[in-house]
DNA sequence: GCCGAACCGTACCGTACGGTACTATGTAAA
DNA sequence: TTTACATAGTACCGTACGGTACGGTTCGGC
């Protein structure tokens, strides 16, 4: 299984491109974006990128290889959320916990994003959805990762209370994104309403805190009722 | 805003095919759950249901006419949910919505559910995401309606309390289902913990009735501490 | 028995796409 | 200048698919 080789076997040093193969994948994420999956053809890239379609196989390999090369080039490019200075204050805790989810609202609702996660999803039912996992592995998980380096903070500053990370994260994420992205994913157009992250981000960071702050953070933020 | 036309204008005459034409689309879906969308090609639709491409473009237009006809048909399968005799104690109605979690987790992991929202997904780049909206109609808005009237009929009750309803439908959705379908969109497979849809069920249940419980339902349900 | 409608199976057509081969151009080293 | 290499551009090939046309068969009505 070439795809799940360097699932956990360290630092997973991933290919990385020369500024023209770069700047071909710019052009291909583009297409992608503009016009789908339909759009997304070697002649097409070849076309738009001025380049030739014996380079991008030279390069990539093959279609699916230009597909993968495209997320990781993605990937890369958002490099997710900031380094994180681990905060000591509850209010500051509360704030980051915020930001995360603003952050992730925001990136989950990127036109790269959803095209990219479209074109993932759309392949998933053939071909053991090596796009998929890549998707999953480079997207999800560095999220979960961040996440999970969070909430232990806060666990570990009092401000938290919780057995079962997993549970917590589980229900960190869905308090957060609901059917958010498979609503996108499926086109649907969002309300003025709904475009404001930063609200959405702090009602679920609010309900969040119910569930999993100590006395004190529902204290602080709540003022009990 | 045409995908909004029938939004709110009435019962909504869905076309229902013949028994021979349902045979069809059930030797559809199955492709479709089978091989991804690569494989419900017409010359395969037609192969497989022992039927002529000629009845095909007869029957439903085009392809996409097939297409959407495979998803109104699997829609009016699931006919979501049993019908609701609404719960007089607190016990049951929460039970009701440990239920309604239950089968909205079996659901949308159904084989045919994910199948069809891949394949509506992957179009939903593309030509105003036609299939995007049939899916989230007749999916997404039957869930919406089963639970804003569980969710009502519990406030009525007592035994919710809440604002926004809507806001209320998001956590309670978001705890139950958090980034498990769109991870078994993308192929990942569940653990065997994460198939016990039961006890998720119970959790995501126990987190809702922590956020909108009133005091009854935590004094019942949690021993308080 | 005859007729017409519906329909299956297959053959067919045009097109679009993945992938390969070949030529032309530019460029850096010798 | 010459040689080797990388790459753009284009032409080409095989295949697969959407869509159409047509002959053959079944079946209900008369």
């Amino acid at each position: 299984m070439a795809q799940a080789a360097a699932r956990d076997s360290g630092p997973e040093v991933f290919e990385v491109f020369t500024p023209r193969q770069n700047a071909v994948l710019e052009s291909a994420l583009h297409l992608l974006v503009e016009g789908g999956d339909r759009a997304l053809t070697t002649a097409g890239i070849a076309r738009a990128a001025n380049c030739s379609k014996e380079s991008l196989y030279k390069w990539f390999g093959d279609r699916d290889g230009v597909l993968a090369a495209v997320v990781g080039y993605q990937a890369s490019k958002v490099r997710v959320l900031g380094p994180g200075e681990m905060p000591g204050s509850l209010s500051s805790f509360r704030e980051h916990l915020t930001r995360f989810a603003d952050d992730l609202l925001a990136v989950l609702s990127g036109e790269a994003s959803l095209a990219l996660n479209r074109l993932a999803i759309g392949q998933a039912s053939r071909a053991d959805a090596k796009l998929g996992h890549l998707v999953l592995e480079r997207g999800r998980r560095m999220i979960e990762l961040r996440a999970g380096a969070l909430l232990e903070t806060g666990r570990r500053r009092g401000f938290l209370a919780y057995d079962d990370a997993d549970e917590a994260y589980r229900a960190l994420y869905g308090l957060i994104i609901g059917d958010f992205h498979v609503r996108q994913l499926l086109g649907d157009q969002l309300t003025s309403q709904e475009k404001d992250f930063k609200a959405r981000a702090r009602v679920a960071i609010g309900q969040f805190f119910k569930l999993y702050g100590t006395g004190a953070a529902a204290h602080a933020t709540n003022a009990r009722s």
